[in-house]
DNA sequence: TCCAGAGATGAATCCACCC
DNA sequence: GGGGTGGATTCATCTCTGG
């Protein structure tokens, strides 16, 4: 439980061997750039300097971190290294170099979105986390995830066995029925973590620059660590893994060459405050407010999709008229008035000329009732389906069936 | 269009420098391992060898395909280098030397779902493509995502400018009023990107192992390509990243070691000339975009794609009137009385008694001019972009008033 | 040639407002 | 007042321009 300002390299050194059970690196990324932040009430600025002579100079000092590292870990400890393409390469070398390769155990991915900006090529989204070990006798809590909603769950559930041909097939026992798995834990905890970036709006947010967010550490911690295990922060910044360790039951040790960084861990420390995020809690479906059918819709048309907005859901990508075309699709509980007006009332306080509209149904209305809108402006047509199914039921009145199952066959089959 | 047995590293000798437009490299990952597999039908076994005497040994065998490559390579070209942690940090730096590590664009992660052996640690779930350009001066065709669900829809459709303070708020013209954003493509493409390990199509397997998914190739094709451009594969396998080329309309040269590779490529190639002669004989540009508009329109309406014969590109999934309803999209270079008349002979020969046409233009037609059929078991609709094109003409003539010629001149230059 | 500053950007939270 | 909707805000990236 130190807390402790100074060079981490000295600092380091007068830490006994084999002590910590997970040390968390999370140096400078050599960016060549200088840092800074303010606090969200803009009353004092964080900032830290990440420039470098030389690639060698901070690959010396990176060596010589984690070769101490390595020399304060217990034999059944583990290190987790963050950085990203910078000198990632570099970096993993010196792991190599002091773990031995043979003490690698992953390259985590931690993936995110994030606000875009003009590059060409692509959006940088993730960052690396080398994941190496003291030996091969490492501590290691195994974490389950859900399946996935697409997982096929007969996979889930059945038993497989192995046939004659060494192919892979579901178990049966003596009377030809399948066989239920008894105990499925879930899938193992992949190495491609999907965190969300911790937003600039977060309560979270302590004004230091290059914040890692709660939910991560909590991850690193759970998996490596018991309750009463020592946690060490060599570069411990805004003091994430000091919080996380706390509030998991852990001891700690942090490090920063800054006076700032140390007081506001211990600021910290003493109000635990962690976003909860809406979106891993509610999940990403949660903000969706269209069905397959009204993506396809969009699709067709060449549309982008957007959410959180009753009134608009998308736009055509071309420009025609010179402006972004706004969309609304008809939903099944709406009228053709009711998705009429929200799509006029968006589209006014958006100052929006021309719409499109798309009707799907004929709720509440015959479909002999035409719909006429009076502002030109507003493009009505309806989908496909509406126009198939008012075409079926005006065939209906008139026409019976006649039904070959051979032929329905047929066609199926040219598939 | 060449295919050559050989080793890599010879064949990469014998061609000329700066004619490449992109080289895909997926060597052996240095696994140590010897790979098989057998073909579906289980007759035939493909495998090569990814044994080394020491890393010295394969880095340096890589260090001279790289710089191979390097040479290859149009001044504007890319290469990506396909690989796993096992090398990839060495790998980088080798990559680093030839290229210069100013001509680093991107860490691709490809990442994916993959059935779990419960060792101890994370679920290895990801492999690393390195992208590198040969200049500044790197020919790359943007490419857009949609927006997340989270993101509000006032981001995307309001001008901004940066305040006195340097925060950024939203807009106002003289008036007051919010100012609308004219021009939106959607998100810059991540450089994570998920794509499923075995194909959903499980018949795009060849029995070659590790193959790669054709939406891999297709996206690095895209990305880097256009159409009549030189796309080389030193390592062939089981020639995903030909088949690919060739269905995009690019140029090929493949090499393998093995005899088996190249004709097991050859076959696929075959293969896709026979499946998709049709399409690939009208050579009216880029396949793949050509069917994704049909696609998507077949799909909006929930029907099944079919081969496509001239006359019926889908059917139904719903069974109207207990009969199967099959679909025809009018073709760009079809008039809509020749799309009818092929309709109905094919819907005449099979006895198809309703059918669907869908109107895309107005072939040497004048929108104005409605086109009426007399046969009422044929429904005709015009598709969603022929409505809003139609809709777009009728504005520009009849609203003159609050219409600006820049406005009419954007439309006009979009089409 | 290099640096400073302005401009663009979208994810996800916070929060004001409206029934 | 509380549940839901949607508007406002902020961050760290990259590009471009001018001195």
């Amino acid at each position: 439980m130190t807390l402790k300002v100074g060079n981490c390299l000295e600092e380091l050194k007068t830490l006994d061997d084999s002590i910590a059970d997970v040390i968390y690196l999370d140096p400078p990324f050599f960016t060549q750039k200088e840092h800074q932040l303010k606090t969200r009430d803009n009353l004092k600025e964080f900032k830290f300097v990440d420039k470098w002579t030389s690639l060698e100079e901070y690959l010396n000092f990176m060596d010589q971190v984690i070769k101490e590292s390595n020399r304060i870990l217990k034999k059944t400890g583990s290190v987790f290294l963050h950085c990203d393409k910078s000198a990632s390469h570099h970096l993993r070398i010196l792991l190599d170099k002091s773990f031995g390769s043979e003490n690698f155990r992953s390259e985590i991915v931690w993936c995110y979105k994030r606000w875009s900006n003009s590059k060409k090529g692509l959006l940088n989204s993730h960052q690396t986390i080398y994941f190496y070990s003291k030996s091969q006798d490492f501590k290691f809590n195994m974490f389950y995830d859900s399946y996935s909603p697409t997982t096929n769950v007969d996979q889930i559930l059945q038993e497989r066995m192995r046939a004659k041909n060494g192919k892979t097939q579901y178990k049966r026992d003596k009377n030809g029925e399948i066989v239920n798995i008894k105990d499925k834990k879930g899938v193992p905890l992949s190495d491609v973590w999907f965190i969300p970036y911790l937003n600039p709006k977060a309560h979270e947010r302590s004004g230091y620059p290059t914040q890692k967010p709660i939910l991560l550490l909590e991850r690193i911690i759970q998996l490596t660590t018991n309750e009463g295990d020592l946690v060490l922060d060599p570069f411990c910044g805004s003091g994430t893994t000091i919080v996380t360790a706390k509030m998991m039951n852990r001891q700690f040790i942090g490090i920063d060459i800054s006076p700032d960084s140390i007081s506001l861990t211990k600021q910290r420390l003493k109000n635990l405050v962690k976003t909860k995020s809406n979106l891993l809690e509610r999940g990403e479906g949660d903000y969706i407010n269209k069905n397959k059918k009204e993506f396809s819709i969009l699709d067709s048309i060449d549309a982008i999709p957007v959410q959180r907005n009753s009134g608009i859901d998308g736009f055509l990508k071309a420009k025609y008229l010179g402006e972004l075309i706004p969309i609304k699709i008809q939903r099944e509980d709406e009228t053709i008035q009711e998705a009429l007006n929200k799509l006029l009332k968006s589209g006014k306080s958006k100052k929006y000329e021309y719409m499109i509209l798309i009707r799907t149904n004929h709720n509440q209305q015959s479909f002999h009732d035409s719909f006429e809108c009076e502002n030109d402006h507003v493009l009505i047509m309806n989908s496909y389906d509406l126009f198939i199914e008012d075409w079926v039921k005006l065939n209906k009145l008139s026409v019976s069936t006649s039904f070959s199952l051979q032929k329905e066959q047929d066609a199926i089959s040219t598939n």
